[in-house]
DNA sequence: CGGAGGCTTGAGATACATCAAGGATCGTGG
DNA sequence: CCACGATCCTTGATGTATCTCAAGCCTCCG
């Protein structure tokens, strides 16, 4: 509709290098420029059946888009818009004062990101594109005046955050809790649903970060994410070829908390300690299935 | 900082008579303090120098009061309203599926706990006590409403729950990457500046949580967290007396990453492998003081 | 006074990191 | 089109930080 939709990316700071791209695929052209409200709260997977926002058909968000590599935003820019994810896949980390990247998050269709710069009014984080994306801009002050023209709008925004924080707190409790297997596992299974929520399958998909980033994400170093996916790869609970996986017992996956002491381990453990008999040993956080009462 | 003004501010004494505890669900009001918007933005630690806010004099917000052990929330529980701590001090769990918790965070003086029942309209964590507790009930309907009267109010409203999801990618990020000591250290220094925020000494002060609860906190075990306070206290960084913790040097703590080679883990390197001479060995994380070298 | 948590400390086990080497993949330029 | 380098991934050998198990002490409270 209008014509102001030149605007392609905003690239700040020198991305690594991709210039010269020339004959890439009209990415610019692809996908929506503008998104209505319906729309918008149709991607964040919130309800929208109020009368008052499917009418609001000419406000309009616009969508910006992002080619591989490039940053959407940096830690300590101001902050002045919250991104939701249209298409595509990210990434958003924290940088320690030895320049090391921690991955917070993995933003794809549906998610909402910024979020963290509301509070000093600077981005805390930092979002890089894994693919070609685009996104939709959402200003946070039109944000929040439309929440005040819609009530319903209102409730949604807060209730994005909460899942985001939500989300968080699952984060924390995996990393302070689970052993590299099942956070490996849970991470698949996560995967694989939101896969699904996006219409792709949820059986067979690639892996849009590498090693190095699910390591960082959770908590492991690659070598350990490597090792894992080969084993899990060789007791039947998946497929693995590079980015390539393929799920095989998603039931497994979801109850995983440490693995069968069969299988490959098997022969490492044997070979390592084949005079002491270490007897059953498993207890405390126990196998698979184990039930337990006390708490608290 | 006081919040002396209008309100008896009873440091936690045990409110006087509490009908007996059905320690589950059940809060008792004792409904005898009110704070209005003004000490409510004060104790949130957000600007509210609205002339407008300050007008509003005749909203008030309830109290309630815990005492130690009860369960200001429940996880499923229906979600109506969100808390500020106004003394005392809590903690907000997880709970696994063995039953097993896992702590998330210890709200005190100005936090604000509750935000993660929005989404679902139910608790997805649980609240308890760990000392007597005055709490401010923030009922969610008059929360949004009052932001939509007072924007700027509405402004604080985001930027709390912006700031509780900074403090949670922190927490992911020391979670994924910090070695125990540096987990430990960072957990009293932050302890430390709340307590001087909150007008104690900084240098001097009592734990209000067990080992076992810190370790939930930080992903260790409860013999971890013992041993790294015994081994700080070796090297003179801290004293330690039971919950009773003196700080003795702050700075080393904020920078620290991993414990000196020396100290009390020396001789037990030493006699582990007496022959093997393992050289310097501080690449990669470093030492405590390390200048920036390399990275990235 | 006794019992129940809570804390400390030691010895040993192990899960994961680290170091290292080689293979697969892909974009780029000759 | 192929060779090349840069990543990325896999796998093995080894090291070690942290957990696990166990025992004893302390402190609070009925």
């Amino acid at each position: 509709m209008s014509s102001t939709q030149i605007l392609p990316v905003r690239t700040e700071s020198t991305p690594p290098a991709l210039n010269a791209s020339p004959l890439e695929t009209g990415w610019q052209r692809q996908g929506k420029l503008w998104s209505n409200l319906r729309e918008l709260c149709e991607v964040l997977r919130i309800p929208a059946s109020s009368a008052s926002l499917i009418a609001d058909e000419e406000l309009l968000f616009q969508h910006v888009q992002f080619k591989t590599g490039q940053r959407i935003h940096t830690i300590g820019q101001p902050f002045d818009a919250l991104y939701i994810v249209h298409s595509g896949f990210l990434k958003t980390v924290l940088i320690d004062e030895f320049g090391n990247e921690q991955v917070l998050s993995f933003p794809m269709k549906g998610d909402l990101f910024g979020v963290d710069g509301i509070h000093t009014r600077r981005y805390a984080s930092e979002a890089v594109a894994l693919s070609n994306c685009d996104l939709i801009l959402l200003p946070f002050k039109k944000l929040t005046a439309l929440g005040r023209i819609h009530l319903e709008f209102e409730h949604s925004i807060y209730s994005v955050m909460s899942r985001e924080l939500v989300r968080e707190q699952a984060m924390i409790s995996m990393l302070g809790a689970l052993s590299a297997e099942a956070r490996v596992a849970r991470f698949l299974v996560s995967l694989s649903d939101r896969y699904a929520d996006m219409g792709y399958s949820s059986r067979l998909f690639n892996l849009r970060m590498t090693r190095h980033e699910i390591g960082s994400y959770l908590g492991l170093t690659l070598e350990t994410v490597s090792r894992t996916l080969s084993a899990f790869n060789e007791i039947g609970l998946i497929t693995v070829d590079q980015r390539s996986i393929g799920i095989k017992d998603p039931e497994a996956l979801k109850t995983l908390r440490r693995l069968p002491p069969s299988s490959a381990r098997a022969k490492q453990v044997a070979s390592r300690k084949a005079r002491q008999q270490p007897r059953e040993a498993s207890q405390r956080s126990g196998a698979p299935c184990e039930a337990f009462p006390t708490a608290v």
